[in-house]
DNA sequence: GGGTCAACCAAGCAAGCGCTAGTGTAAATG
DNA sequence: CATTTACACTAGCGCTTGCTTGGTTGACCC
């Protein structure tokens, strides 16, 4: 009957539904303002997805895929240092914050709106990218760069980190390394 | 027609609905929900409250005036040193977290789902309490036990402990208090 | 012992929901 | 040229939603 595959045009029509997501919470969204949204009528709108429920696992599997890919990056890109390693990777989160802000925000917020399939699966890529971050705090605390217990200092970190969604202003005075400075420095205590 | 007051009636059906928010989420759970885990019919909700963002609105009133009272204590039972104000506001933190855990949760997930008057209303009791977090924060400022940007600073350890509720296991090894010792440890680099 | 009042109920309305069925059509494919 | 494929449409089914209406109950009060 209907494509399930990722076509372009699937791409960017779930690029669409996050934004939806974002303003009206994924319950009030209704099938037909995605497709007011997307330009067609709401019976379209099921040959591309099979129900509401995979667009919202489409635009969180969209946004954690890129986190990660980012993340690797910056890992690759920076120096063997632990400080540096950290610096990158916050920076690195916070970037990915902002520039696919609206597929994080609904990844956060309606995670559990997920059905157990979909969970389970996006469960696997929020994992892996979890342990990028521990793999760099075990480095910073074998350099002696920060000090306690593995676990707690890496939610703390991502608590920090993704409670910014929640205030960050792109358009003020502080840019993204700006705040991966200064939660290095807080961590570290080395000035900023 | 319908009582808006606060009898202790609607205090305790305030709690349950808390329970169901947390479960289900706000706009899934069905005034028809609400009324069975109330043990009555849904008719009868509508003598309680106005309608049904109104059980939203008393359920994080609830919580977060429960918040500021204990925090107000924590901080009026503590001596004055910069450090033990800021372990007594982290433990606050953490223990109004538990014990409320419902309304903290349906605070964090659903203030979106609050109409303008309700969000107004409640941001103001939102505010008091993070002034005491700045204040204290401006405090370990003035001592030197922790160094760097005011707003950014309360805004981190915000996040960090707001973020708990998604990890933090009650049954778990750990203490609330062990959690505060190592936030402030982390932050203020003196051992645990 | 009539009046008041909070608390509850049964019944149902109007609107909106996710989703399906069946059809049309232009472009790609053999 | 015939067939398939991708994408869109119209129409509407069956169900649930928040909320209203009109009325009953039992405890308390002067």
């Amino acid at each position: 009957m209907n494509v399930i595959n990722d076509s372009p045009r699937r791409k960017e029509l779930t690029r669409q539904a996050a934004q939806l997501f974002v303003q009206e919470g994924f319950d009030r969204t209704t099938v037909r303002m995605l497709a007011q949204e997307m330009g067609i009528k709401s019976g379209s709108l099921f040959h591309h997805f099979r129900d509401k429920q995979e667009i919202l696992a489409a635009v969180i599997e969209e946004g954690t895929q890129n986190a990660l890919v980012i993340a690797r990056a910056a890992l690759d890109q920076c120096d063997n240092s632990a400080e540096a390693r950290l610096q990158a990777m916050a920076r690195a989160h916070l970037e990915t914050l902002l520039t696919d802000r609206n597929a994080h925000v609904v990844a956060l917020y309606e995670w559990r709106r997920l059905d157990p399939e979909a969970r389970a699966h996006l469960s696997h890529l929020r994992d892996a990218y979890e342990a990028l971050w521990e793999a760099v705090i075990d480095e910073a605390l074998a350099e002696g760069l920060i000090h306690g217990d593995r676990f707690l200092v890496s939610r703390f970190v991502m608590g920090a980190l993704n409670w910014t969604v929640r205030w960050y202003d792109p358009a003020g005075p502080r840019s993204p390394d700006d705040l991966a400075h200064e939660l290095v420095a807080m961590i570290t205590h080395r000035p900023a």
